[in-house]
RNA sequence: GCCCGAGUGGCGGAACUGGUAUACGCGCACGACUUAAAAUCGUGUCUCGUAAGGGAUGUGGGUUCGAUUCCCACCUCGGGCACCA
């Protein structure tokens, strides 16, 4: 054997695999033979299909790649029937600006950087099947998402709402909510404003319940689930309502007021109880149980209500003038104002808190959101610390209406929000635990128990160039109609700019001869929504159509789905959990209810890797100028070594910092392999014609040695493969690369090397090396692929040590080790410590206690 | 502010379910091989102490025969949410 040079050995393998098409999934029944030859059960793995930037591959990129490649590698000598595919979300703002900048057009520029992304992808062997490479861009693709988009419309799941856009004032652009952060443009820097725009809403809030719920029955990692199910926010509480009166003289206008006043001193306040004219506040709370505490009431500025009580107030200028102030507010003014509370009060009309009839005033401030619960709230000072703080502000009264044990009654100084006995109730719930006073109190005043969630409808479209087109047609006379699936796909159209306009809408919407168009209903005149889709979508369901790439007729044939699916294994970063992770499932649920998919959750299992971070702990970027291209390094070290560094750098699902000076560890590892590898050939020759004649001039005594030796070193062979077997399982990369690494240093200790005991050490690390394994596998004599050979399996009994060493403390300080029998009767250990040298030194006359845990340490106090 | 996660040598990190803390790797030092260098191999490498022994897993307490691991309080860092009633 020649010396290890990984870029021949490397190309070479990798050419082999494309030749052979080992990796290439086939599903059943398509008459194909499996490569393994091996039909087991199924398994899905999968990655986040990458966005192909322009700037390539960064060496973080690859690490999950590795991480389910080596799962999958696995899975696959283990006889499992592999999908392990890969594509491209290639929709997105970056190929997009370039675009704006260079004039080339986006299909030209995700070409070529899909092409530089498979390159280096392939460089690094990883076993994708490459033959069910998926583009969000093409076409054929799109047509499918734009067909999904069209079935949530046609159910009314897709809908049009005003809301609002990021515009850049400087840029004329309306702006991603990624692109606009912290208010700021991305582009230039400059404050964004808030439009109003009509936009296309996805209703995932439908869902909501089912998303949080069916959280338990997929294996998430528990933060995973705890992120989406406080980002869905599922709350129950009470929608309560509260009755509104209105100052009369402010219904009769005039000089009978004052008269009015007079004759009915506190029926002044009538309620406006013609039919179509008696206004209710509905509030939402979680404390219904603090009710008696409510002292007034606060609606959103953009509450309806408001607008109709506004003739009817006393001081609507004010009112007006707050509304207006609180619009014109984006959010990111909204919390930099921090805490400081700001409210109106609405004189002139009252709320009955109809716990006790006490009439309270109403406020409208901007606190109160207007779209979560009912936009409206009742405000317990006492009990909550925003209305608290606006209490004080306002000096509006705070009465205390439940009591810990420890809080005394009166006027509290500051608020309590935890739970407690009630007072100031009524008779009726004085004493009464919350819990069962949420319940009463909601029904006493007519209430109801609801179920409300943070999460908001998904703002679906953007005014851009470069995404899936929104396939629907806006007709004179028969409104929205959507596009035919015999018409689908919408294909983008070619465009001189891709400039967004200054009116904020897409680019498509100046190119008349698409946007003008004939009805598909009543074949009149009509026009074409010129919104796009976001880069969410296509990722939303991507990982269906690699069961069923090519297919024309529907987005994946149910056979097939209904053989692969759910995905079994499906790694991805942290950062997507409540973006993509979220969407996707929910559009998979969707898909579900219209019978389209076999599964109620897409993913059966999901990790989350760590980022890689540039030297020294920052996050790599190009600003900073210290992000590391794996070219480079598989140039110098090659790909089993990036790959065995990478995996070996740190706990996968944590971030790690890059560091080039500790990969030479696992290139020297890899070296290592390869020396007995080396050796392991010499001596293959050597018995193939001198064994006899050896067995004959060795002494007895080195025979026994060497048997010894190996003996030893088998059983360490079997506890490693053990180990490694497990430890992938539990993507313990890092720990399963050290076991190997003992392993090999031991190996290259031994003189004479069982070839087999070597190529089971070989098969365990072909999912981490998959080239080198593959050349040397090959060079001893195999005449299969390593990596559809069979996974090896560990013999219990050599796992197990005969004899073991023991910790004896005294006092629970070490003093000494004694070796024992595993398994070794009590008595005989506590015997052995007893007599120990060293155990003795440190022993007082009387033993007062002995502590045996089984194999593994004994404790004698004295 | 709230919700997650983490804090262990010079550095990346190990330690199963409460049982010999610092595996493995990097770096560093010394040695072997070599004319020499590289490569490789070997030895050492938390800290105080000549030693016996003592002290160390962010800090302070607690539970326990025994705590990196469990409990309480606090500090620092990373991530998420951010007036959600």
């Amino acid at each position: 054997m020649k010396e290890y040079d990984h870029k021949k050995i490397e190309l070479r393998v990798q050419k082999e695999w494309e030749k052979s098409g080992i990796y290439n999934t086939t599903s059943p029944g398509s008459g194909a033979k499996l490569a393994t030859g091996r039909l087991g059960r199924k398994f899905y793995a999968l990655i986040e299909f990458p966005y192909p930037s322009g700037d390539g591959l960064h060496v973080g990129h690859p690490r999950p790649y590795i991480g389910m490649d080596v799962i999958s590698r696995k899975k696959r000598m283990e006889g499992l029937n592999v999908l392990y595919p890969i594509g491209w979300d290639a929709f997105g703002l970056p190929t997009e600006n370039y675009a704006i900048k260079t004039g080339i057009h986006p299909a030209i520029v995700t070409k070529k950087n899909t092409d530089n992304f498979r390159r280096q992808i392939k460089m690094l062997g990883i076993s994708f099947d490459w033959t069910r490479e998926i583009n969000t861009t093409d076409p054929k693709y799109y047509k499918w998402t734009q067909w999904i988009f069209l079935q949530f419309f046609k159910k009314g799941l897709a809908y049009k709402a005003k809301s609002y856009i990021n515009w850049c004032p400087s840029c004329k652009i309306g702006l991603a909510n990624e692109e606009a952060s912290g208010g700021i443009c991305e582009r230039c820097g400059s404050k964004t404003e808030k439009r109003e725009k009509e936009q296309w809403m996805l209703a995932i809030t439908k869902y909501a319940d089912r998303l949080d719920k069916d959280l338990d029955l997929v294996d998430y990692p528990e933060r995973v689930k705890i992120q989406q199910r406080n980002w869905i926010g599922k709350s129950e509480g009470s929608e309560i309502v509260f009755k509104i009166k209105i100052a009369k003289q402010m219904l009769f206008h005039g000089s009978h007021s004052n008269l009015n006043m007079v004759n009915e001193p506190n029926i002044a306040y009538a309620e406006k109880s013609t039919a179509s004219q008696s206004f209710k506040i509905k509030v939402f709370t979680t404390r219904a149980d603090t009710l008696f505490g409510a002292t007034y009431v606060v609606l959103a500025p953009e509450h309806p209500l408001v607008t109709k009580f506004l003739g009817q107030v006393k001081n609507k200028k004010e009112v007006e003038e707050y509304i207006k102030k609180a619009k014109k507010k984006s959010e990111i003014e909204r919390t930099a104002d921090e805490k400081e509370k700001t409210g109106v009060e609405l004189k002139g009309i009252k709320a009955i808190n109809p716990a006790n009839d006490e009439e309270v005033p109403v406020f409208i401030a901007d606190y109160v959101l207007p779209d979560y619960g009912t936009g409206a709230i009742m405000a317990v000072p006492a009990h909550d610390e925003r209305d608290f703080a606006f209490a004080k502000k306002y000096n509006l009264p705070i009465r205390q209406v439940i009591t810990d044990a420890d809080l005394l009654e009166g006027e509290p100084k500051d608020f309590y929000d935890g739970e407690g006995i009630l007072i100031h109730s009524s008779k009726q719930f004085d004493y009464m635990g919350s819990e069962e006073a949420r319940k009463k109190i909601t029904e006493f005043v007519g209430g109801k128990i609801v179920t409300k969630f943070k999460l908001r409808d998904w703002v679906f479209s953007r005014q851009r160039y470069w995404g899936e087109p929104i396939p629907l047609v806006n007709c004179e006379k028969c409104g929205l109609v959507p596009v035919p699936d015999k018409d689908l796909p919408i294909k983008l159209p070619e465009v001189k700019s891709y400039k967004p306009t200054d009116t904020g809408e897409s680019p498509l919407a100046s190119i008349s001869k698409w946007v003008n168009t004939k009805c598909p209903k009543c074949g009149g005149k009509a026009k074409r929504e010129t919104d796009t889709m976001p880069n969410w979508a296509g990722s939303s369901w991507y990982y269906l159509r690699y069961t069923d790439p090519k297919n024309n007729k529907i987005f994946a044939d149910k056979k097939k789905l209904k053989y692969w699916t759910p995905i079994d294994w499906y790694n991805g970063g942290m950062e997507h959990t409540t973006l993509h992770l979220l969407y996707s499932r929910f559009w998979h649920k969707f898909l579900y209810d219209l019978k389209l998919v076999p599964t109620v959750e897409p993913y059966q299992k999901r990790t989350s890797h760590g980022m890689i971070l540039g030297e020294g702990g920052v996050k790599m970027s190009k600003s900073l100028g210290n992000v590391v291209n794996p070219d480079d390094i598989v140039k110098t070290y090659g790909a089993d070594t990036l790959r065995v560094y990478e995996m070996f750098m740190g706990p996968f699902e944590e971030a790690v910092a890059w560091s080039t000076e500790s990969i030479i560890g696992s290139r020297r590892f890899i070296e290592k392999v390869w020396r007995i590898a080396e050796k392991i050939a010499k001596q293959q020759l050597f018995h193939g014609s001198h064994s006899n004649l050896n067995v004959v001039h060795e002494p007895n005594i080195a025979y026994a040695e060497k048997s010894s030796a190996s003996q030893s070193l088998k059983k360490l062979l079997h506890k490693t493969i053990k180990k490694v077997s497990e430890d992938i399982e539990n993507m313990r990369f890092n720990t399963a690369i050290s076991a190997m690494m003992i392993l090999a240093t031991e190996m290259e200790k031994v003189e004479n090397i069982d070839a087999e005991d070597y190529k089971k050490f070989l098969q365990i690390l072909a999912p981490f090396a998959p080239h080198i394994t593959e050349n040397i596998w090959y060079d001893l004599g195999e005449k299969k692929s390593i990596h559809l050979s069979a996974w090896p399996k560990w013999d219990e009994d050599l796992v197990k040590d005969q004899e073991i060493k023991i910790a004896v403390q005294v006092n629970g300080r070490v003093r000494s080790e004694i070796l024992i029998q595993m398994d070794e009767i009590e008595d005989e250990v506590k015997k052995k410590a007893l007599t120990d040298e060293n155990v003795l030194k440190h022993l007082n006359k009387d033993i007062k206690r002995v502590i045996y845990v089984k194999n593994r340490v004994i404790n004698i106090l004295s």
